[in-house]
DNA sequence: CGCAGAATTGATACATCTCAAGCTGGGTGG
DNA sequence: CCACCCAGCTTGAGATGTATCAATTCTGCG
């Protein structure tokens, strides 16, 4: 069942199409050949998990297309994802063994990896992805505490909405269609994922997403192809009070 | 009503009650002067506001003593705490103008701050000080996320049990005593603050410090001072599988 | 002493969960 | 090519945990 595979062949990374948002971005191209010295490529089917919680790790590494998922599960079974893994982002801890949650695949995937000790050392004389990585992060630690707020304080619809939001402008900034107001998207995750994301049952994302659809918010074509006829009203469904910067 | 000092009598870093667990942990000697250059406290008073949401934000700084929160709220008024900032921690965030949550001191405070601009020179210049920043952000980082389980997926019960032995657990690391099971420690929060690091109200938050100790989980003198008589008990109502580390 | 903020407790309302039944659409084997 | 199957999804009815509204009770302090 283990379809993981490790590519050889060698991609440039001029070409790489998460240059200049990765962990890499700043590097000068000296850098760049350093790091490509050092390292692999790994793909992952749909379904397939990348690491297991509390198990070593002995990589670190850049999504390069795909989606996956970070997430925590109680004894009970419980599950809350804690992290989307979109194209670039990054995945890994420098200086500790372990992973904290399980890192699955929700699409077909493929990353960028590098072990960890030839990357720390990296890091430690090339201070262009010290900083890079330590701006990453701050941007998650921020997206981390917004989501808080949607875990601690919102309404089940507005959990949904939110969630759109999030996935819509991400898309936007991925693919740069704005098509004035009205955005159309695919969700990568299914309802159950949904849920876990957003701390309801998948009873009640579906629930909320059929109300959405019939109070108009937004339209569906089959079950995972989303329109949103009017991205503000969208917003204010969210309880987000700036209908600030479409593309941020 | 502003009743905010800075305190021009210069402390000596060597002396430094966070030396050794603050952004200049790593610091030698040499560094550690140079920062003393640049360094200023500044003190605030329970309840005082240290930063709004939006507000620029022209320097950084790390918590001295007492305790302040993170806290983020919508235009209705709901409010959620995203980060509680004990001695050590870092304010502020390098490469970017406002803040994004409201800073709160709830006990008197005291910060060493820094102007930003010569502090992000600083870090430029000074890996030591870069790569603690990092590691710091990532612990809030893995803090964040286990937190959003807590929000996500926990009872009400749970919540307050997680609370609990998250206080217990950072004041037994400060104060360093673990009188083998039994704990002791005063919370520094209102009941109210406590309902916004949870996302319930505060009448839920009284109710279940009720049964908990209805249920000899805890006892209280007076409201604020606790005993946790079992401390493994309270990580089961907590929902934590784990048992582990008491001073991790 | 008496006031004000903080906390507790009670009664009821309501949002979301739980359990259960059906639906839908894409893939597969006969 | 059709029938079936199954994961993903939708919808319903009832149970339940937490919020809401309201009334007291503490506790420290001027």
């Amino acid at each position: 069942m283990l379809n993981e595979k490790t590519v050889s062949h060698s991609v440039e990374c001029d070409d790489c199409p998460i240059r200049h948002r990765a962990v890499c971005a700043r590097c000068e191209s000296d850098e760049l050949e350093r790091l490509e010295e050092i390292k692999y490529y790994r793909s992952f089917e749909a379904g397939q998990t990348v690491i297991w919680s509390g198990d070593r790790m002995d990589f670190v590494g850049s999504v390069v297309s795909g989606i996956a998922t970070l997430t925590q599960t109680m004894e009970d079974g419980r599950t809350q994802m804690v992290g989307l893994l979109l194209p670039s982002d990054f995945v890994g801890r420098p200086g500790r063994d372990g992973s904290a949650y399980d890192v699955v695949a929700t699409t077909d995937l493929v990353m960028c990896c590098f072990r960890k000790k030839p990357f720390e050392a990296m890091m430690a004389r090339t201070p262009h992805i010290a900083h890079r990585l330590l701006e990453m992060t701050l941007d998650e630690l921020d997206a981390a505490r917004e989501w808080m707020l949607v875990l601690g304080r919102k309404t089940a619809r507005e959990k949904i909405a939110s969630l759109l939001t999030i996935i819509a402008r991400r898309d936007a900034s991925l693919n740069l269609r704005s098509s004035k107001g009205s955005m159309v998207f695919d969700l990568p995750l299914t309802r159950e994922a949904m849920a876990d994301y957003l701390g309801l049952t998948l009873e009640t994302v579906s629930r909320q997403i059929s109300a959405l659809k019939r109070d108009g918010v937004i339209s569906l074509q089959g079950k995972r192809h989303v329109t949103v006829p009017d991205f503000s009203r969208l917003l204010e469904e969210a309880g987000d009070d700036s209908d600030g910067g479409l593309l941020a």
